[in-house]
This record gives structure tokens, C-alpha cells and sequence, in this order.
DNA sequence: TCCCAGCGCCTTTTT
DNA sequence: GGCGCTGGGA
């Protein structure tokens, strides 16, 4: 075809050489280590092209696997521009979406009924909650999170109820299993039951009861191995143990040998999930996995400026477990990254809005990110930039799809596809109030339980047995059954204004629309609920309810990402990953927050909040900022922050201080000083002078010092005073290194 | 059954 | 500073 020779040339010419290598190895097993910005996407979506144009591969028979949603839909756009429509025939997906897709199929092989639904953390944990109840375990002194994601790292690790309660396994960190993992262990198996009797599936089950289901049906397997001849794996640092275990499988018939037909591209250094059960085997074991794999290095970076990468690699470069590497760039030295030491969080982040002003005149907000730890440091950037009027825009925190009464919506829903969810029908029948209160719905739960069926479908053989509570659940259920029965032939809008009409859901926020602004609120986020139905049912190929719950499900927070205006972006490092922008603006570097104080836990834990760091580093390609507050409010108290171990990691020639800075003392001076010997260990990096500061009016006054925390002054000289410190007791100190406080 | 005040816990990162 | 849970009173 004369179209596939153009794209065939356009294929090969836009890529480098070890970018070629990549896509044009078809042959045996591909691992791609891709460095930060050195054009991983464009090797995916080039290979896939390329299979298909130019190596015979019908796009059905090709494969792609993402993380979230955005990258696979990114990934599917630019194979649409450099392939064509049938590009589209290729799956392209999330592992979870794929997954999904493979049970919906064949759930009566994975042991799921038609219409099953997927759970969300929430509504998991609910479930547990429950489960812990039943089995006498106080949900109080056990979080039923912890629980969740004990059982969810068990999926992970392809362990069911069997395996685990036998007990044959280890724990996750070392030999032994602890006492939470015993319990998890031992609760595992009712919250299966409980799952199954919804008809209900988890995160983790979308992956596990796939590699299951291929376990016990070898012909299925050999249907998808036939089907799918090539797979092309990104992210790969981020897969862990099932989501390796599927990807062997899916490449692994006989014809193939030693997975041809695999190409997976991944960065160690930018490898941040390790805590979410992240094997860093899958790609340092991918050679020996497939002995005749083929490995192509991508070095040249072709995002960000000289010294950003220069300041990044030589902070990654004191990470023992990696592939060593090094970027390098053909483009100018540019800026060197600026660094902003603030006294308080609360300075901190007027001095980003300030920062995000200046920088916003000659780059477009959407070029600008404000990087962070943790979603808790958000607010006080929000409030700087309310109070500058600078428009921002925050991936993460709350999402959308978490907001109460827009789950309360879901649940509704949910339960019209799925009567048998009793995490659902719990949510919403007295929402509004019905008059059902708890003792009614725990009665009706026991009725149906010992039934073995569903609350809601238990209503009319069972309301008769509840005096009190009849009427108003046969009120109930006939209301919710006559929305129910639309959804044979309405689309999920319809069926969504008929729940709302008939519910009386959406008006007692109606009522108070005006005077209550919450009711304001909410009632807003019901009619943006709205339009996100309108939407999908515009656009879906099956707009029903169904399917609009499987995409909902499947949301992540990076999906409700707009674009369109100019806004400056604000979200945790690990949101930032795979994205790029003008300037990175990274806050917070001080011990405890970056590096965060769990990851001093385990030992590899500061490797990977180094690799965080790095990540966060390698978003700019023009500027860098990074900040730290030396004081820092949580809750109701005030932290004393240390400067984070990163900043002296970073060469000190390659940092400005910005004007206005407290004074600091950069990496090499202060290495230098080490060297020497200082018989103090720790010298307080950071210094406030304590001016104006007399012995008379010190003597009882309370100071702050960077390692001792606050004391009281209780004697000295002129510039040396004698401090009493809760923990440590008395120590004589420069006034300089202590900041006085007010009270 | 509903309402509200008071308390305790939270804070790592999310497919 | 917020959210969910609890317990007492209406």
C-alpha cells in the first residue's frame, strides 16, 4: 500500500538511532530502558505503528498496556496520527480496563455472574468493615484500610484464600507473617464470600482473576495468545508480580518461544510504586526471563536543559540499586535551578504564588506545575493562589467521583444494575430520608443473608417479617424497580433523570438551593454528574448504564485533568510522572516530608523518594524551583523542619539562592566542613538570626533551635545563652542558630 | 429515628 | 483543619 510506504518512512526517520534499534527489533524479546524524556511514548506508539505497517501485524492482533487511562488514550491518538483509522482496531488500554474487558467476556469461566460490578477502595472497605464485624474484630483498633490493602498485596501476589489460609506463604517483608497479615489472612475468605454474594469484584481481582482463569482454561489462554501476537508493555518498572505473571502468560505459546512478540519499555530510576507492590525484578529479571532479549538504552534527552540534567543525574547517581546510566543532551547548559528557603509553609507558598506571577508572564500557566509530597500540602498553595487570583487547577485530593452525594448517585445506580450490592443498597435507602434507619436495614440484612440473597431483592418475600419498616421499604423497592426496568431499552441519561425524578434524590438539595451553599455545592456536582452521563452517551459506542459504571469505575484522578484553560497545575510528584512542563516549581524538601518520614522504614525506602525527587527534577525542561519551610504547621501544631538530605545531594555550583532566602549552607561547603570533622554532627543547615535579642528580656523566653526543637532560655552570655530543651536538657547556643518565639 | 456537639484520627504516594 | 464516628437528647 502506497499510504504504508509514506508511513513507513516516517516511521524510521523521525526517530534516533537507539530509538530505531528499538522499533525495528521485532524479532525476540525487547527490553527499552528509557530515561526521563528521551521519547519513550514516541517508541511505543512508533513500534505499534510500524508491526502493523510494515511487519504484517493486523492492528487487532496488537496489544499495548498502560497504567492510566490518559497514557493509553494518548498512546492510542498518536498511533491514529501515524497509522490511520485502524489504528483503532488495535486494544489499547489500561491493564485494569483490559482486564475488565477479558472478565466481562467470560465471567462465567472467571466464576462472576453477568452485571457484576467493580468496587472502589471505599466501597472495599466497607465491605471489610462489615466483614471484620461478623468475625468479631473491632473495626476501631484495626483500620479496615489496612486490612484492604493486605488482602489487595495478596491478589497481587496471585495468593487466594486457599494458599493464604493454608499458610504456606510468606509475609511481604521477610520470612514471618506479621500479626495484621494473620488477620487479613484469616478475614480473606469471608470477604471473598461477601464479595461474591454482591456479585461484586475489586481492583485486584480484575488482574488476578484473569491470570486465574487462564491458569484453568489453557484454550481460553491459547485463544488470547492467538489473537494477541504482539504485546507492547509501558511503564514497565511499575508492573508488579500478577501483572508480570499476565504478561508472560499472554507470550508464552510455543510458536513464540521465549516471548517474541514482547516489547516493554521502563526507567529503574523512575521507578515510585514499589509500595504499591511494584516489582523492580520485572525489569532487572527481564533478561534472565528471556535469554535472548534484546536490551536498547535511550540516554538522549530530549526535554529538559543541560543542567537540570546534570543536577538530576548526579542526584540519581547515589542510588546503589540501578542500571547505571546517564543522560545527556545536545541542547544549551540553560538556568541554574533556584532554590527558595522560606521561613514557614505559609511564606513558602505566598513566595509560590509570587513566583508562579513572575513566571506566568512569560509562560503559559499550563507550562507551570507546583510539585509536592503529599496532598495536604495543597491547601496552603491553593489559598496563596486564591488570594493572588491566579487560576490553578489541582489534580488529586478530592476527586469528583469521591464526593459524597456523588457516590450516593453511583450507588443508586449501581444498585438498578446490581441488586444483589449491599454496600449500595446500605448507601442509599434513606438517602433522602425514608425513615429506614439502621435497625431496619440490619434486619432486612439478616433476612436476606440467611437466604443467601441480596437486601434490596429481599425486600418483598421479607418486609412482611419487619413491622415497623414495611411500608417504607415496599415504597422503596417499587420506586427504584420502575427505574430499574427503563434500562432494558433507556440509555444511562435516561435512566439517571428518571432516578433523580422519582428518588427525590436531587431535590432536597434543590429546596435549599440559594440559601444553603453547601446544598449549593452539591447540587452543582449532581448536575456536572449529569453532564458527564450526557457525555458518555454522546460518545459510547453502549451507552448504557452498564457501561457507563465500568468506565466510572475505572476513572483515575489524572482523567478529570481539563486542559483547555490556562491554569497553573498543582499535584503530588507521583501524579506529575510521564508529564512535562515550561517550569517545575518543587516544594517542600525538608526531612520528613521529602524524604518522607515512612520511607525511613525500610531500607530501600530513601532510594525510591530519591528516584521521587528525580522524577520530580526531570518534569522541567526549562526551570527548576525548589523550596523549603522552615517551620511547617500540621494540624494544630508547629514542626520544625530540617532541609531534606536531597538538597546537599544536589551539586552546589548548579543552585542559585534565590534573593530573600534565609542563609544555607549548599553541598559542597558543607561536605568540605564534614570533612573537617565538625564534633557537632549535625549543624543547623538553616540560621535566623535572633536579632535584637537582649539577656534581660531572654532570660524565660521560648526558642526554637533546628535539632533540639523549642526550649526555654534560662541563662548565658551576649551571644551564647543557655537553653533548657525537653528532651535533651540544658545546652549552650549561639543565638544565631535560635529563632525566639513570640509566646 | 434524627440531630448535633464533641472527639479522635489523620497524612505518603494510587492503578 | 476536616471528616467520620459516637453518644446523648429530642
Amino acid at each position: 500500500m502506497i499510504a504504508d510506504e509514506t508511513l513507513n518512512g516516517d516511521l524510521l526517520a523521525d526517530l534516533n538511532a537507539a530509538q530505531r534499534d528499538a522499533v525495528e527489533t521485532v524479532d525476540r524479546p525487547v527490553l527499552v530502558l528509557a530515561g526521563a524524556g528521551s521519547g519513550k511514548t514516541r517508541v511505543i506508539t512508533h513500534k505499534l505503528s510500524y508491526l502493523a505497517a510494515r511487519c504484517g501485524y493486523p492492528p487487532e492482533s496488537l496489544l499495548a498496556l498502560t497504567f492510566t487511562n490518559k497514557a493509553a488514550r494518548e498512546m492510542r491518538h498518536r498511533a491514529v496520527r501515524l497509522l490511520g483509522e485502524r489504528a483503532e482496531r488495535a486494544t489499547i488500554g489500561t491493564f485494569h480496563a483490559v482486564g475488565l474487558r477479558v472478565l466481562r467476556r467470560h465471567s462465567s469461566l472467571a466464576g462472576l455472574r453477568p452485571g457484576f460490578v467493580v468496587y472502589d477502595v471505599a466501597d472495599q472497605e466497607a465491605v471489610i468493615k462489615r466483614v471484620m464485624i461478623d468475625n468479631d474484630v473491632d473495626p476501631q483498633r484495626i483500620r479496615p484500610a489496612a486490612i484492604a490493602n493486605l488482602i489487595e498485596q495478596f491478589k497481587r501476589r496471585g495468593l487466594g484464600p486457599e494458599e493464604v489460609s493454608a499458610g504456606d506463604w510468606v509475609g511481604e517483608s521477610g520470612r514471618a507473617q506479621s500479626a495484621s497479615e494473620h488477620l487479613a489472612a484469616r478475614l480473606y475468605p469471608s470477604y471473598e464470600r461477601r464479595m461474591s454474594a454482591m456479585n461484586a469484584v475489586d481492583f485486584g481481582d480484575l488482574l488476578w482473576r484473569v491470570v486465574k482463569m487462564f491458569m484453568s482454561y489453557p484454550l481460553l489462554l491459547a485463544d488470547y495468545q492467538r489473537r494477541w501476537r504482539y504485546v507492547l508493555v509501558d511503564e514497565f518498572q511499575d508492573t508488579d508480580e500478577i501483572q508480570g505473571r499476565l504478561i508472560r502468560m499472554l507470550v508464552a505459546d510455543s510458536e513464540r518461544g521465549s516471548g517474541a512478540g514482547l516489547t516493554v519499555v521502563g526507567d529503574d530510576d523512575q521507578s515510585i510504586y514499589s509500595w504499591r507492590g511494584a516489582r523492580i525484578e520485572n525489569i532487572l529479571n527481564f533478561p534472565n526471563l528471556f535469554d535472548s532479549a534484546h536490551i536498547v538504552r535511550l540516554e538522549q534527552n530530549y526535554r529538559s536543559t543541560g543542567i537540570i540534567l546534570e543536577a538530576a543525574g548526579e542526584l540519581i547517581a547515589r542510588n546503589r540499586k540501578r542500571h547505571a546510566k546517564r543522560l545527556w543532551t545536545s541542547t544549551a547548559p540553560g538556568e541554574k535551578l533556584s532554590l527558595c528557603l522560606c521561613q514557614s509553609d505559609r511564606e513558602e507558598a505566598a513566595r509560590v504564588a509570587a513566583l508562579v506571577r513572575s513566571e506566568g508572564v512569560a509562560t503559559p500557566l499550563n507550562e507551570i506545575a507546583v510539585l509536592y509530597r503529599t496532598n495536604a500540602q495543597s491547601r496552603l498553595f491553593e489559598e496563596a493562589l486564591g488570594r493572588e487570583s491566579i487560576p490553578y487547577r489541582v489534580v488529586g485530593g478530592i476527586r469528583f467521583f469521591e464526593r459524597a452525594e456523588v457516590k450516593d448517585v453511583l450507588a443508586y445506580l449501581r444498585l438498578l444494575v446490581n441488586p444483589k450490592d449491599d454496600i449500595a443498597f446500605a448507601r442509599v435507602v434513606n438517602k433522602p430520608k425514608r425513615g429506614i434507619g439502621p435497625v431496619t436495614v440490619g434486619r432486612l440484612l439478616e433476612l436476606a443473608g440467611a437466604r443467601g440473597v441480596g437486601a434490596f431483592e429481599a425486600i418483598p418475600t421479607c418486609a412482611s417479617a419487619i413491622k415497623r419498616g414495611e411500608t417504607r421499604l415496599r415504597d422503596f423497592h417499587h420506586m427504584l424497580t420502575s427505574v430499574g426496568a427503563l434500562q432494558s431499552h433507556a440509555t444511562a441519561l435516561e435512566v439517571v433523570k428518571a432516578l433523580f425524578d422519582r428518588s427525590g434524590y436531587l431535590s432536597q438539595y434543590l429546596s435549599h438551593a440559594g440559601e444553603d451553599v453547601e446544598a449549593q455545592g452539591r447540587h452543582d456536582n449532581l448536575m456536572e454528574l449529569v453532564s458527564s452521563v450526557a457525555e458518555f452517551c454522546e460518545r459510547a459506542q453502549d451507552p448504557s448504564l452498564k457501561a457507563y459504571l465500568d468506565e466510572v469505575a475505572l476513572l483515575t484522578h489524572l482523567d478529570t485533568m481539563t486542559e483547555e484553560e490556562q491554569r497553573v497545575t498543582l499535584m503530588t510528584v507521583h501524579a506529575a510522572k510521564g508529564l512535562e512542563f515550561e517550569v517545575a516549581i518543587v516544594s517542600g524538601l525538608e526531612e520528613g516530608i521529602f524524604p518522607h518520614s515512612n520511607s525511613r522504614l525500610d531500607e530501600g525506602g530513601v532510594e525510591e523518594e530519591r528516584r521521587l525527587f528525580y522524577v520530580a527534577l526531570t518534569r522541567a525542561r526549562k526551570r527548576v524551583f525548589i523550596t523549603f519551610a522552615q517551620s511547617r504547621r500540621h494540624w494544630d501544631e508547629l514542626a520544625y523542619q530540617a532541609p531534606s538530605r536531597f538538597l546537599n545531594e544536589l551539586p552546589a555550583g548548579l543552585v542559585a539562592i534565590a534573593p530573600g532566602s534565609l542563609s544555607f549552607k549548599m553541598g559542597a561547603e558543607r561536605r568540605s566542613r564534614d570533612v573537617d570533622g565538625d564534633p557537632e554532627g549535625i549543624v543547623p543547615e538553616v540560621i535566623e538570626p535572633c536579632e535584637g535579642l537582649t539577656l534581660e528580656e531572654a532570660r524565660g523566653r521560648r526558642v526554637r533551635h533546628s535539632s533540639f526543637g523549642i526550649g526555654t532560655i534560662v541563662g548565658g552570655r551576649e551571644d551564647c545563652v543557655l537553653v533548657d530543651f525537653p528532651h535533651v536538657g540544658q545546652r549552650s547556643i549561639m543565638i544565631r542558630y535560635l529563632e525566639l518565639l513570640n509566646s
